[in-house]
DNA sequence: GTGTTCCGCTACGTTAGCGTAGTGTTGAGT
DNA sequence: ACTCAACACTACGCTAACGTAGCGGAACAC
């Protein structure tokens, strides 16, 4: 026809939104704040997002995009690779800043929830291929609860940050680290054959 | 001199505002909202409470209250009655629909920072309690950081609730504390970390 | 009892943000 | 070159909530 919707407008708009959520939280964030703070027109912000609710949704799908899985060889690798990696500087950026209104904003809107639920979903996969892979070597026991796995490695971290709000420095996710891996390895009473490099038990 | 203020209407607005805060989030509390629900005139409560703020902390206070210590003789049992008494019906309750607009809140108002702060070195102190006296025991190494006992005793915990916002059936609780305590147990002691951290994460 | 102060009520002006309409300009498709 | 939609801008009426003021009545201290 005549002319696409300005690709301009779409990214100022949604930086906008984001620094927005960020300082006032996503219950807080307002259509005459973003178009003030980026320029762009009020009226050009609803023709592209209609709803508020489409607007938060999209600039919160922006902010958590990547998520890569480590493969050092042994699961501490992965682990310590991943959380001081990765993880750290996600909790102490953008991410760790827009999870709490988000975590209140899901208590109350289905749509959130539905969206929090699914970046919680995509989160949670690089852990457990790294378990399952550790399962593979031996490394864990064959049969482990995915909640107890995921509730063990991601709960001390992502508490202490975000319920907490402190800092994750390095020794305490390797002693978080360290209990997790010693805790679920001795789990399950099934007979375990100790971390050692596996010389073919055949 | 005349009259005291009326307890009754005091109880009453912080019944509405406690109600409405799990509502609508710490952040969207309206006085208006408050007088409608309670039934106390709006100029009664701006009587009571001059600002908001001071509200929203008389509630959250009331909400956050009592804390008990069990002692049954074994630090397992002592974090079993814990968690699946107290904790769990806590943090499905008020608590636990409060939190999270909390900690939002908090990111955003010293204030509230500050109470969150008193309000998790109040909830925190249950465990240490626990944990010295299973050091005291034997049953725990003696040289333990607090960061992370509590990190990996409580943050699997909360962890789930609150930012997975998945229920505590009994046998997650259970397992999450057979890692954290099988897993402490083997922690080799760290030297003590300097007050001032030489490398700052965050 | 008397007096003072609090309570509930109604009303007020003010503000922030909503979502929409209208106008002129600009820029990408054809 | 032409066209048509998207753009920025201004303005509008509407609503929710703000915080304050003034009123009569009621309760508690004395």
């Amino acid at each position: 026809m005549a002319r696409p919707r300005s690709e301009e407008a779409r990214r100022k708009a949604l930086a906008a939104a984001n620094d927005l959520i960020i300082e006032r939280g996503v219950g807080n964030l307002t259509i005459e704040e973003v178009a003030a703070r980026s320029g762009v027109a009020k009226t050009t912000i609803y023709r592209h997002w209609p709803e508020r609710a489409s607007l938060i949704i999209d600039t919160v799908r922006m902010t958590f995009e990547h998520v890569s899985t480590p493969d050092t060889g042994s699961l501490r690798g992965d682990l310590e690779a991943f959380f001081l990696g990765m993880v750290r500087a996600d909790l102490s950026g953008k991410v760790g800043h827009i999870m709490p209104c988000l975590i209140d904003a899901a208590s109350r809107d289905p749509e959130i929830e539905m969206l929090l639920d699914r970046i919680s979903i995509e989160r949670q996969q690089p852990i457990l291929t790294m378990v399952e892979r550790a399962q593979r070597r031996g490394e864990l026991p064959p049969s482990l609860d995915t909640r107890v796995v995921i509730g063990t490695i991601l709960g001390p971290i992502v508490f202490r940050k975000i319920v907490w709000r402190q800092p994750l420095d390095t020794s305490y996710v390797q002693s978080c680290l360290d209990v997790a891996i010693t805790g679920l390895s001795a789990l399950r009473p099934i007979p375990v054959v100790p971390v050692v490099p596996a010389v073919a038990a055949d």
